[in-house]
DNA sequence: CATGAATGAGCGTTCATTCAT
DNA sequence: GATGAATGAACGCTCATTCAT
């Protein structure tokens, strides 16, 4: 029930509705990113050989060269689009209404539900983007600041508003908060530390307790 | 004063002593692993040729071949030597009587000390291991695992002592504090959120701030 | 005045007259020759892409193989048609009744008028033609034996008339004389040798220069 | 008798001599060179594939990038080490003290008899090196001209001397001249206008021919 | 041990040509 | 006729690895 307002949120993540709108043209060019989606994911960029790409996509070799520069600009494009997406929907929920706490919820809730449904997507971003050298390069820095930005001023306005403590420096908050969520996602990408289950309802219940731990904090209460 | 049992600590972390017993063989062996970790760490896995390791090292790059089977033997042997004995001191971290808070401090402390002191270490560590394929290995899964298995113990245990909240999933919270460590040398790799400098003060200051939040939590306490 | 039989000489080796008499299929396919020139003359053959062409003329590149077979047959025809025009026009210079003075004089002074004229031609006709291997294909080699056939006679009469002497073998000359233009033409497209400037005058005074070295000869004359 | 100071000459523009006090590492280089020629001779420039070239040479494919950085610099070292030769060859003519027309006759020999001991080299120096886009690159330029230097002062010399005329450009003599001779070189490359026989003796003709048309002109000199 | 010459599989990219619309 | 998407053979270059000395 309080998800309500997540399930438009991790559906804005999904690619169809504006995929289908385009023409035939970029249809083609969209099969090839799919495909590259895919094959990145599953082999690592530097593994993944343009000709996999090509056969993933059903098309001729040649023609990847028609749509993209070059196998870097695939990727390029992968991420722009998929990360853009991804920030506009954090950018929402941080310039929402709801408390601090439930924008913190959203968002764990998004990253979650996100590698849930596009696991592939998630992997590219999470994983082949910063492979690529490219990842030092000013334009993907600034991507990703754009990310901190957004979750920091979560964080801000809720102090601001006395929901979160102050003494609390919100770009070390922000950092800690992204950095826990993408450690959930690794772990279950590797598998190193299996979740109970995968279910959504494992989920819920990892999204429950990453909030709750980042606001109440780990330290036993005292009961008096 | 609290962080003297760091200092013999973090330089557990260093390779010097090991390395001075060894024999003469050795001494090359580790000038190729030096070298190699510098050359990981600047270009990264991939962009590095067993050329530049070579160059790097002095030596001709014949000689790579006497001392390892190939270049992922060379990745390997940093990654397990590195690793083993980050996780050894985690290891002794997690067994000390020491409380869960103090623990965590001190694991906190290590992390971004071991950043500081030997930046080439932690940049292979964090970013190159997990772009081979290998990463998926066993072998580096069960590697990581031992990592998650000794944090998680210093979570447990507070639990068990009462010190930490009991109604947290050890494993989510581990995984949450080693994210929230990992993003924050991440972000100072690649300069995407600078902290404020980066002096050791910084550190300190960073160190307290993300275990306050871990075990204070961020909501503010309605003062009565 | 001594040129004015030149001047329609050197017309004819325009296109301009049979163009406009063809009809609209021959229009688009001279709109890619004339680019194919173009791009050939700055590019090279081999450094231009079909597309290249294609852009020039203002077409979709497909439609490049409407017109002709492919990438070949485009600078086949444009050798045959400019070629062709231009030992046309040299064939008439050697029929004529003028002393072969005057025939060597219009032909120095035709090839120097058609680079000035039109540089593309020429540097396609010279420099491009014999990159392609096909230039040792018999069909090529003929072409160019009939311009040089065709030299050969001016020399051959002039031999014959008593103006020339016969002691020098006939296509030794010939050959010597047409190297001689070639190379003013090659060292003006390089700009290896300036001449003192480019006017036409300047022409002019090649073509005088290079005649009467041809006629008189370098050596000086004793006076008595 | 006369050309007797030509034989060293030609022999200056063979290699063997050079080749031979090289080490090792050197051999391997200048086959690969000398495979190359071979191969740019038969098949051109674009023609010759990198492979073609390492199986002429007799050795593994990516040998050749152990000497060359790529495919152009095989090319640019041979014109620089075949040029560069040739033209001090011709400089050493220019410096001597004979006569002009001996100096022009040295060169006609050197060009011709080049031609017959090296063909291979001749052709890629002539026909090849242009075809490649670099020529047009100032270093070429240079080469290029510091051989039409060298010519020129032949002419000046002469003229200033009084044994040859005055009253022609020295610049556009020497091209000329340079030009009759390549365009010897061409024609028997092409088969275009076989001269009478192949033999020295008909080169000896060729070269007595040329010079004397240069010389005397080809005025037939009313005897009186 | 040490050197670096030698090997060759592998991959990204280009571009002439074909073909469906 | 006209378009440009689609095809795939071809080739230059890289670089990990082997091997002779």
């Amino acid at each position: 029930m309080s998800r309500a307002p997540l399930a438009p949120v991790a559906d804005d993540v999904s690619p169809e509705g504006a995929t289908e709108t385009r023409g035939a043209r970029s249809a083609k060019r969209q099969q090839i990113l799919d495909a590259a989606t895919r094959v990145f994911a599953s082999r690592g960029y530097h593994g993944a050989r343009v000709s996999d790409i090509a056969r993933e996509a059903g098309i001729a070799y040649g023609l990847v060269y028609h749509y993209f520069r070059n196998k870097d600009e695939i990727l390029d494009t992968i991420f722009a689009e998929r990360w853009g997406a991804f920030v506009g929907v954090v950018d929402g929920i941080a310039a929402g209404e709801q408390p601090a706490a439930e924008k913190l919820r959203q968002l764990a809730a998004l990253v979650l539900f996100a590698y849930r449904r596009r696991p592939d997507w998630v992997k590219v971003l999470v994983f082949e983007i910063q492979r690529t050298s490219r990842f030092s390069e000013p334009e993907q820095i600034e991507a990703v600041g754009r990310l901190f930005r957004s979750v920091a001023r979560i964080v801000r306005v809720g102090q601001e508003s006395g929901e979160l403590r102050r003494d609390l420096d919100a770009n070390l908050v922000c950092l800690a908060f992204i950095g826990a969520l993408e450690t959930m996602i690794t772990s279950q990408v590797l598998g190193v530390m299996r979740l109970p289950d995968e279910s959504q309802a494992a989920d819920d219940r990892t999204v429950r307790t990453v909030v709750s731990l980042f606001l109440g904090g780990l330290a036993a209460r005292s009961e008096t």
